[in-house]
DNA sequence: ATGGGCA
DNA sequence: TGCCCATGACATGGT
DNA sequence: ACCATG
């Protein structure tokens, strides 16, 4: 029914709100056909909260001991720390529901798909502002002009904090290190012009900008939400996908939770031709 | 969340 | 049996 | 080599 085991389904996740762990389920396993797509042939980075929001959560990559029998796992090796990780790979309704019982309120996903891990399948910019939604929305639209200047069609969601994400879905073919320069050129030029917007420094301290536009998420085992991920904050918000014109400073994006997500996404599907619209980059 | 050690 | 404890990320760029 | 950051 719900398609895996769940532990302990009557626990508080969210205590103000009354939301269990059951209802995080419930929530997943009604919206699953949404959120499969991104999640499908990827490494998962699980970020656990098995307490709940209120107590300390903490990412996981290495899949545990004696998974339930069906989830795959894919081993990808971690340079930087000197191994190899098994990560779990996402697709079905089994694993997006077990990753759920392992405590699991947002999924992270990496770029680009296990049998083409090079070659990454989108480009990501993660917004975040220091200060609020406004800034991030500003943020975006100046993006979204940049990237048609360049020939591109970018898309948005919320990412259920206060910041917005904007994607390039991409023809697979260029590499990662080709990505993230091409994001890199692009975040350049955008602090360039609006310095007292942007950022793309990463040092709190140094900045002098509002919205920092993050783009190693499109680097080598990086990660980011996908469309429709839960966020562990009051609330239980949800990283909805937008129409770019509802993108506007006065756009309240506390507004998609786990309560309101499936109204809003019977209303509205913005995405959905994410993947008939891949795009090349430019060599400019 | 899970599994091992130990009283 | 039950309680307690340990365990759980990595890539990047700048200094 | 270390550290802040997401
Ligand atoms: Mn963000
Ligand atoms: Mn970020």
């Amino acid at each position: 029914m719900l398609g895996a085991v769940i532990t302990n389904p009557s626990k508080p996740f969210w205590p103000d709100e009354g939301l269990t762990k059951l209802d995080l389920a419930q929530f997943y396993a009604h919206i699953a056909g949404d959120i499969l797509p991104w999640m499908k042939g990827r490494a998962v980075t699980m970020e656990r909260c098995p307490e709940g929001i209120r107590k300390s959560c903490f990412f996981q990559k290495q899949a545990p001991a004696n998974l339930p029998p069906g989830i795959d796992t894919v081993r990808i090796p971690a340079p930087s720390a000197g191994r190899d990780v098994d990560y779990i790979v996402g697709g079905t309704r089994k694993t997006l529901l077990t990753l759920v019982n392992f405590g699991c309120i947002a999924m992270h996903v990496m770029n680009g798909r296990i049998d083409q891990l090079d070659a990454p399948d989108w480009l990501a910019f993660d917004l975040d502002p220091a200060d609020n939604f406004a800034s991030a929305a500003r943020a975006a639209l100046l993006l979204r002009q940049k990237l048609e200047d360049h020939g591109l069609e970018g898309y948005v969601k919320t990412s259920g904090g206060r910041g917005l994400h904007v994607f390039v879905p991409l023809r697979r073919g260029a590499d990662q290190d080709a990505v993230r320069a091409y994001a890199a050129v692009i975040a350049h030029e955008l602090a360039t012009e609006h310095p007292k917007l942007m950022t793309v420094e990463a040092r709190k301290a140094k900045r002098k900008a509002p919205v920092y536009v993050d783009v190693m998420r499109n680097a080598f085992g990086q990660t980011i939400v996908p469309p429709f991920s839960v966020r562990w904050r009051p609330k239980a918000p949800v990283s909805m996908p937008l129409d770019w014109d509802e993108v506007s400073p006065r756009l309240e994006p506390t507004v998609f939770t786990i309560k309101t997500a499936e109204r809003r996404m019977a209303a509205k599907a913005p995405w959905s031709s994410f993947f008939g619209h891949r795009q090349t980059l430019p060599r400019d």
